[in-house]
DNA sequence: ATGATTTAACTAAGCACTTAGCTACACTGG
DNA sequence: CCAGTGTAGCTAAGTGCTTAGTTAAATCAT
């Protein structure tokens, strides 16, 4: 089975037969591992009317639990993008009532950013889909072959980001 | 070592305790592992003058070898993007001087990008740079764990595409 | 042959991100 | 206290992608 990327590691060989081009097999998998899985869960989340983002921001608060209420700045830490897109993303949800801002009585800077009903159905009907998108491109590796991939990730993860 | 989607699934257990979330701990993980590491992979081509679309495009004409020429639609398919996409990389390359556009002999219709003397030197030069970036990236991990990790993720993107 | 369809490459417009810069509030040291 | 510094959240401008639409050449069907 050979792919996309065997092929540039051939053509690396012919081009450059000296240079050592094994890390662009891993390296070079797994960016377009992510943009062809992100581009199949994207179908899901259309589905539901929602795209990656948005799907991003609802599941969050979803998942911080009752009363689904966290900041700005906690919601652009676990997406890993900047306050300013945050802000972007809640003036989408929010003229769509799917999220509410609020002031933080704790301080006076800060903004709350509320899960609304709408916004909690709205979520919850699309992360069962979601998840079962997943597990049917995790189907083909075994339980403990994906142990082993999430593994093998976080480690790669920590060591690019020290 | 616990980390930030190990917390996502723990917040998941606790709001949603019947769900079965363990296929974020891998998909979650390849996506934030991809957004880091390409984040990592930035700074050597800033040091080249580069961006990492600009290195793509000049990597793929060096390594399709003598005369480094090919179309923009075969760019397009290699980066997986449109081509219009490529068509403003190329205008963005062209003004630098870094590739030149001749019509295709073979096709009225068509474009051959070629790499310049420039280019060429230019990419070059920051090719062992950034697979040193990748290697070094990639040395947490032992021979065999990268050979199993490429191998996990070749099957995930046949799974994720078909 | 030639009209209809397809293909290659491009520009234009739209979108979601980035960085830079703003305002308002919180904290800190003298 | 309060002046100076730091922080939260926002808008504005810039960037690089997408999709839609354009032009011109190739291919195909009769």
């Amino acid at each position: 089975m050979t792919d996309q990327v065997d092929r540039i590691i051939e053509q690396w060989h012919r081009e450059k037969p000296g240079l050592d081009v094994s890390p662009m097999a891993v390296i070079g998998r797994l960016s377009r591992t992510a943009l062809t899985v992100e581009s199949r869960l994207v179908d899901t989340f259309v589905q539901h009317q929602l795209d990656a983002s948005s799907f991003d921001v609802l599941a969050t608060l979803l998942r911080s639990g009752a009363p689904y209420r966290i900041s700005p700045m906690e919601l652009a830490r676990e997406a890993m993008i900047s306050t300013s897109a945050v802000a972007q993303r809640l003036n989408r949800l929010e003229s769509r009532g799917l999220v509410a801002r609020e002031p933080n009585p704790n301080d006076g800077r800060g903004t709350l950013v509320v899960l609304t009903d709408t916004g909690k159905v709205m979520i919850e009907k699309a992360l069962p889909d979601h998840l079962e998108t997943e597990r049917a491109i995790l189907s083909t590796l075994s339980r403990a072959e994906q142990s082993t991939l999430a593994i093998l990730l976080s480690r790669i993860e920590n060591a690019a980001s020290s």
